[in-house]
DNA sequence: TTGAATGCAAATCGTTTGCATCTCA
DNA sequence: TGAGATGCAAACGATTTGCATTCAA
């Protein structure tokens, strides 16, 4: 991860590395507030200052291993780019569950051929809103 | 239109026609910024307020008139729920293309019925982000 | 008439930024 | 050592809210 950070072109630091090493943890999507109490929770850095996590953040996005994600949040959430896959949010209890969809990249070629105006998309969201069992159940 | 807000409950103010009527002429994705200064700019309205434009929009989405669409700008968009479909956009100029997807319906009803833990969905996001013809072209 | 809607200004909240200090390479 | 990173606090921008005034029904 060290390495990684270097061969960037960014320093290593603890901060950084421990804001990485908490979204390989937690393998959910997490925004800044939620990432800057764990760190100070678990004492994973000495001392950490939220502006230095919304730093670190925009650093994993342009290095391409953070993602944007929208989960109709106050905040802006990222997760990590790796197995990519697609949200189902709870817009009651915001839990959340992930799915794939096999089929999608290549529908969105085709969709992408169509137009006139785009040839290339870097990037999509896919996210379902709705209620869990639970909350459906509590909210008759 | 004003029937449209007496019967839901709400008075039909001067105020919450223009900004209805702002999304019916414009057709597009708005944002309470862009309302407000639509307003002003077409003298709409002989006076009219910011904190009344978020407000109607707040009732709007409510009523299920208007819907709520990610396009990772740094304020929320809205626009009519009237004829679905999902946008293209790019992330240099903003400019934006509408697309639809005849079979997401489907393909969601799928993914939900695979789902322990959800069995309803009831709103989806479905936007493509990329750089248009022009901006590519300028990129390199 | 009257409860709801609006305007205004202040408050909030997430996020960004300037700058002095500190630290990795 | 020195450029880049961090902490801190102030600035920012979008959105919300309290309250006195106005208005649709």
């Amino acid at each position: 991860m060290k390495e990684f950070f270097r061969k960037s072109g960014y320093k290593a630091t603890p901060a950084r590395i421990a804001v990485l090493d908490t979204f390989f943890k937690s393998a959910r999507p997490l925004s800044a507030e939620i990432v800057y109490k764990d760190l100070v929770a678990c004492k994973s850095v000495k001392k950490i200052n939220e502006a230095t996590v919304y730093r670190t953040l925009i650093i994993l996005e342009r290095l391409g291993v953070l993602r944007r994600v929208d989960l109709r949040k106050e905040s802006v959430y990222f997760e990590l780019v790796n197995n990519h896959h697609h949200h189902i949010v709870c817009t009651m209890c915001d839990q959340i569950e992930d799915f794939e969809d096999a089929g999608l990249e290549t529908r969105i070629q085709t969709i992408v051929k169509k137009s006139s105006r785009f040839k290339q998309v870097t990037e999509h969201s896919m996210e379902l809103f709705g209620l869990c069992n639970q909350c459906a159940h509590y909210a008759h």
